[in-house]
DNA sequence: CCGACTTTTGTCCGTTACGGTAAATAACGG
DNA sequence: CCGTTATTTACCGTAACGGACAAAAGTCGG
């Protein structure tokens, strides 16, 4: 249950009702991990139940009440200790790449179509995370553990998508010079400034 | 279910018992998407049963008689339409990310030893692939569809091993500065040259 | 003004996916 | 004899996903 986990680690930074993690699962921490209001809600059930949340009503005048979750002492310790825990490495699995293992059985065109839409996407997320990086890291440095985290993981964020999004431009080299009858995959490892 | 797709593309190259796919997914396409043997004998009958694969025993004496599972026309087909369909962008849900977006309250101990493990770990799997890229594909080039997948598929995990290998030691590096009291996240290499 | 749509805050229910434990069967190796 | 390899299968619980619904107030268009 790393969902949960998750969560008690976004209110760490603040204590926040269900809609507005659903939110936040949907701009900082949902770049790397995805979540619907649905899942949120049942896991701050779960949550509250064991004592690791405490929720905190609201009283809203035109909207419905809210309840704003806090972590308890039990929840920062439980995080703690989960943290302290050795992490099990993610697998990728990406319908992208199974098509790709299966190459010769699929259809080319729409695959390309799709290759064209993913470094499109990975484009747009890796300037999401260049803007923010400049606006809220302008000198490149973090000053304090919290921010030190959030900066490491917007360049790994950054690098990642540059990384995916050069990968699809590779791959939709390769298939044309594919289908053009050469059968050399240009390009080799290493860096590749594109020319732009 | 991709996951049932993704055997579908594992028995395009061949038919294979389960036993031979559970080993298949822990290595080849278990590089980027992991599933253990009852996942996938489960998986196995629900695609019998949808006529997708179709299973012949073979008598062995010995040894338990094994099921060769194939693939029918109608699973070429589905395997050909699902890879026709837009492939969705995976998340990366990795604990460690979660950790480092909670950095300052957790240990940072333990912390470190995960990130040691994991350092070797990307090593290791980085240093997996390059061993078989340079032995299937000593000249980087692939003749054929087939090869071209899996080539390139080889060198996106290559790269992307690389990578988090990479971050780990930044992290490292970052967290010695920090508990040395310094909190400036030393410049990473690459692009980002703004201080002198 | 009415109806449609959106925002905010959830609940319910069903399916898919994952994963641990275990068991049956039989050769081979130490 | 015990452990490992080979092979398949069952049972059971939890985690995760996702569609539909509810309820009440806000905003926009005709």
């Amino acid at each position: 249950m790393a969902l949960g986990d998750a969560i008690l680690a976004c209110l760490t930074e603040r204590p926040m009702t269900g809609y507005e993690l659903a939110k936040t699962f949907d701009s900082s921490i949902g770049f790397f991990w995805k979540a619907d209001h649905q899942q949120i809600y049942r896991e701050l059930s779960k949550l509250r139940d064991r004592g690791h949340i405490q929720g905190r009503e609201v009283v809203q005048t035109g909207k419905p009440n809210k309840l704003v979750y806090t972590l308890t002492p039990e929840g920062r310790t439980a995080l703690r200790h989960w943290a302290a825990r050795p992490s099990t490495p993610a697998s990728t699995k990406d319908d992208l790449l199974v098509r790709l293992h299966a190459l010769d059985s699929i259809d080319i065109e729409p695959l390309r179509t799709d290759l064209m839409a993913r470094l499109e996407h990975h484009r747009d997320r890796h300037a999401n995370y260049e803007r923010i990086l400049k606006k809220r890291f302008p000198e490149g440095t973090a000053e304090g553990r919290l921010d030190l985290g959030n900066l490491l993981l917007l360049r790994l964020g950054a690098r990642h998508e540059q990384m995916v999004a050069d990968f699809c431009e590779e791959a939709l080299d390769a298939l044309s010079a594919m289908s053009g009858k050469a059968t050399v995959v240009p390009l080799e490892d290493g860096k590749r400034e594109g020319k732009g």
